[in-house]
DNA sequence: AAGTGATACGGTATCAATACCGTATCAATA
DNA sequence: TATTGATACGGTATTGATACCGTATCACTT
């Protein structure tokens, strides 16, 4: 049987999610799922700048305010956002951050990225669909749905049907369950 | 600077996702936010049976029949199910598992499990709705569950109906999205 | 200019879900 | 002992969801 040490680090390293830890924002600490996300080299990781895994410095500094407060009460910060992977491919993820120095939040932050899809190989939804699937995701019905945005009911079935084929699902219920696990 | 062993460790125990390792379903190593979701003492999990976070048998055996198949292939399984807490409280937790030997798959499995919500408004869910609210959850009709589970289809109905009624809701994907945003 | 996909709407048929009615067993407990 | 809650099952009625049929408009792209 292998040793109590051993087993910790292989439980990090093979968590089904990817774990990272920062401070003031470089890169100290990743498991191998994170690299994998990132589609880059543990070791070229390592000191590296959380800027660079963002498109654009502003997604960055979006983050630093946004997650800020919560970080600074104790909390578990958490939402939905794409990491940039080298090659041009994004990944939707279910983000969550956790500080260390409350005080200093960016001092010492844990954070995990759970892939929900590859948006790149997805199914493409309209603005429509996009609309309607909040509703839905809402336990709205579509006769409710109908009238909050002025649609026959008729019509929004037609979406829900949409959805349904475009996605391969039997039910709605099933739609969003595949979508909350990252399935698409 | 804390060196990078050290480091390790705390990304380890301070993910914000509750992480644990088993051997053929007998825990060897969690973290502290695991110990924190099953209300228990760190050391207190050591060497227990996974048997034990939950109600009965039969909720333990499910999990086993139904995630195996993924984790054959060497992938990641996920659902929503609820963990047990110390109290009678429970948590509705994204749930990860991959094993790392997968020719037999439990010999060595790492979980993890992210708190979406507490159920704590009062409500509490009898075994047989925990262990149906899950299949609910994946979009399965009454009919499907009570193939599963050996049941008339009209005992599923009963049990929805009882769902329904205990979280005040009017249908299940209302149910779904509440648990899922934490709103019970 | 023709074709494609998204939008919007109507009818109809079938299945699933919800909401009631009822009975019955069983375990816990007041 | 009597009652309560959970379980399990049957019937039935109504509503909602899904799956087809059809037409039509509009923007965009071959």
């Amino acid at each position: 049987m292998v040793e109590f040490a051993d087993l910790n680090s292989v439980a990090f390293d093979m968590a089904p999610i990817g774990i990272v830890l920062t401070e003031q924002r470089v890169i100290r600490v990743v498991n191998d799922v994170f690299a994998g996300l990132t589609g880059r080299r543990k070791d070229a990781l390592q000191g590296l700048s959380f800027r660079e895994l963002y498109d654009s410095p502003r997604e960055f500094d979006d983050f630093r305010d946004i997650g800020m407060a919560a970080l600074q009460r104790g909390e578990t910060y958490s939402d939905e956002r794409l990491l940039a992977k080298q090659g041009g491919v994004a990944t939707w993820c279910r983000f969550r951050a956790r500080t260390l120095t409350p005080a200093d939040p960016l001092a010492r932050v844990v954070m995990t990225y759970a892939a929900i899809s590859d948006v790149s190989s997805g199914v493409r939804l309209t603005p429509r669909e996009r609309e309607v699937v909040v509703f839905l995701s809402q336990g709205k019905t579509s006769k409710e749905i109908a009238l909050v945005l002025g649609l026959s009911p008729r019509t929004i079935e037609d979406v829900r049907a949409r959805l349904l084929k475009k996605l391969q699902v039997r039910n709605v219920t099933e739609l969003l369950s595949r979508l909350a696990s990252g399935d698409f």
